[in-house]
DNA sequence: GCAAAAAACTAATATCCGTTAGTTTTGTAT
DNA sequence: ATACAAAACTAACGGATATTAGTTTTTTGC
């Protein structure tokens, strides 16, 4: 019937990842199913398995090019030389960035790496805690340098990755709040405070 | 074989549900299968069909519970007559207590109301909304009395509700941070900020 | 101790799932 | 036009799932 690549570039592969990045959002993983993921992309399912190994497959591509993606921009704001809290700042933004962005895959990655075969879980869970501590390091950076306060940065970096995340929820008030105001406000907040 | 309620209060239905949140945090709802539940338990699945209506209703029943503990401590805050900052922070306690003392349940009120049926579905989606904006009411009272800074308080809600959220991971860090310091910092963080 | 009720068990059903096998259609390069 | 490759299709399988029916065991109240 008809082909599954509609148009512009990217293999048929990245188009089915695609889409199964959106019905993983919306059901769940395990919820969703290899026949849903064929209705969406017009085609019968075992026609799927022309283009991609397994449903596992398309959880760990999404899964890892987003833990890809967080890494290297990390690597990037590591190697500048600037304050610790615009590094900070700048790791909030790209966070609200990528939520906006890429909001699906954001959030498989978020909820449903759980469901990974258990070689890539371990390789998966690990990068987080990579990323995880090595923010941790900036904020005792900040702390020694005197920009930040003495808090415990392991808890604060707990709090900042925890707040962006929730951007999530935002999609729900898209009308109401721009992006502007919702990434100033954020980072005002997540830096600042919110009493006088 | 062995009696499913193993001693002290609670009914059996209620041990099935305690187990229930267990597994469903663990493995999430679609992926838990009553099978599962029946060995945690010690019993042949169609056993649990003697004390529980359905899969879906266990889930609606660990929901619910969360929801209505939320709705009525918020209910308890608002009836005070202290300043909006200390009605916030209350708040905030409250969602990291809940989130230390009843985990399992939390989480999966968190994770897995997706999967609930879709007349609970909506009930449940009323109460979430209810909820923020009630909490939405409280942050613009704290602004007009110039207690907080003039931020967008729909913003700072969401930070606020997706900082506490991430407990979850802290469950991760038991060991090395302390309720105490980490219920402190989180308030101070989100109030106060983290610049000097 | 005995009857009644509660709760366990075994067996089975219908449904859905990911995936494979085998075949036919479609697209492409000469 | 034709041969080859890519990608669609249909049919089906083996396994897992929630749940029901029917039966037996266990507990409880007197």
């Amino acid at each position: 019937m008809a082909k599954i690549i509609a148009m512009g570039t990217g293999t048929k592969k990245d188009a089915i990842i695609k889409k199964a990045a959106g019905l993983f959002r919306q059901k769940g993983f395990k919820a969703s199913s290899m026949r849903e993921l064929a209705i969406k992309i017009g085609v019968e399912a075992p026609s799927l398995y022309n283009h991609i190994g397994s449903k596992s497959e398309l959880l760990q591509a999404i899964c890892f090019k987003i833990a890809n993606d967080f890494t290297l921009h990390l690597q990037m704001v590591e190697a500048q030389n600037v304050s610790s809290i615009k590094k900070i700042e700048q790791l909030i933004r790209f966070h609200i960035k990528m939520m906006l962005l890429s909001f699906d895959e954001v959030y498989v990655a978020n909820h449903e790496w759980k469901h990974l075969e258990d070689t890539y879980l371990g390789n998966f869970l690990d990068q987080r805690k990579n990323y995880e501590s090595r923010m941790v390091l900036l904020l005792k950076e900040g702390i020694n340098n005197k920009e930040l306060k003495n808090i415990h940065p392991h808890v604060a970096v707990l709090t900042i990755l925890s707040a962006v995340r929730g951007l999530e929820f935002w999609q729900r008030h898209k009308k109401e709040i721009s992006i502007q105001v919702l990434e100033e406000n954020m980072v005002n907040h997540l830096l600042n405070g919110l009493t006088i």
